[in-house]
DNA sequence: TAGATTGTTAATCGATTAACAATC
DNA sequence: TAGATTGTTAATCGATTAACAATC
């Protein structure tokens, strides 16, 4: 079983898109040039990724078919898997109607809430249940795996529920660092640490665009 | 102007959260060595992170308030970033539901939508209008971020009306490589490719608990 | 002062690119 | 065959860690 590090995982959704794409168009046979080009990488790196994932052939370039089936394999994208989902709010209820987690073998089997007024509702055919009862249904449905997507104060908590309930890994959307024992996977998602990460670039953009046009810059240190 | 690495500017919100959450707690300095353990990284790599943002104090540490303010001050959360985004379905509905994006900066002015159904509607404040205006307003309003929460096959055009109204950077939730001139900044954000990360690390845990304890993993290569 | 913690340098590690022989 | 494209090696680049003198 070949060990994947995290920067060629990040890539892997990216080719699959870039491949299924092709395919839609009626191609085969992709080169590594081309997927190249839309990562903005060299071509080299993407044979090197591909290496152990599937074999090209030279003056072809990669099958389509064979290298998306590969790809799904090492995502688990051919596999199950079945997530509770803990906060009904705008990001949770977003979360159950994305339709892409089913292409990912994502299964969200049931949302949990604290507010009355939302047990009971179904939102995109997945029911909202009273948070009390998360230990024991994660518990009894033998799930792996937890989505937070409660506010800040709440997270931690919530946390500590899901993990009492036996949960692996936990996804979890709130800005918060959250202490569990090390044996379980946490990722941290952060839209806005996202939308940072543009903000930065623009305001570089826009810092440019002010300089004088000679490409010398006034540094400001301190 | 320091120019930070992207490896950098994704680990300072994660200081930020961790940092604010230390001021509630009373806290006014915070060493490197706490803020590593946090992010599982080394203190020396924290502090020279650090370096050109704030300087810190041998024995004490770093200052929260000082350093809060220069972290805001590098991701932009002091300027206000007025953003249009375009697809009101349940991802759009989330972010602009989003509190968590004030702090960063970001105000979404308008959504826009095809659905004649949606026009008109209020969501958190913010009207949605017919996608028709879209370039329009973009450009009256001299908009220079777009948010793209449309389904994947009309991404491309939306892109483009956006480019042509002038935005400088595009922040795509459609799981689709935009074509776009170089000069405009694209971020492409996806859940799907995130839940991958998170599920191919459970895989390798469960595939690890599989087998025989002593570390020894049969290892299959072809 | 003594000792904790910084800032910085050197060493290590890992990821990416460049170059090119192998090959279909 | 000729030529395009792979797989692989070596070189480069950048990020992280280790070590430690400076310092408050």
């Amino acid at each position: 079983m070949k060990r994947f590090s995290y920067a060629v995982l990040k890539r892997l959704p990216r080719y699959y898109q870039l491949l299924l794409a092709r395919q839609e168009q009626g191609w085969e046979f992709v080169s590594s040039e081309i997927l190249a080009r839309s990562l903005n990488v060299d071509a080299s790196l993407v044979r090197k990724d591909l290496v152990g994932i599937e074999t090209g052939l030279p003056k072809v370039g990669y099958h389509i078919p064979a290298t998306l089936w590969k790809i799904r394999d090492i995502l688990g994208m051919n596999n199950v898997n079945e997530a509770l989902l803990v906060g009904a709010g705008s990001l949770g209820r977003a979360l159950l109607g994305h339709n892409e987690f089913e292409q990912y073998g994502l299964k969200i089997l049931a949302a949990f809430d604290k507010d009355e007024r939302k047990i009971g509702q179904l939102l995109s055919d997945v029911e909202v249940l009273p948070v009390s009862k998360l230990e024991n249904i994660t518990r009894r449905l033998k799930i792996n795996i937890g989505i937070i997507t409660v506010p800040p104060k709440a997270a931690q908590e919530v946390a500590e529920q899901l993990v009492k309930g036996g949960v692996m890994a936990i996804w979890n959307f709130a800005p918060v660092s959250l202490q569990v024992p090390t044996k379980v996977i946490v990722r941290n998602e952060s839209l806005a640490a996202g939308f940072a990460l543009l903000s930065y670039d623009l305001q570089q953009e826009l810092f440019r665009l002010a300089e004088p046009s000679d490409g010398k810059l006034i540094t400001k240190e301190d």
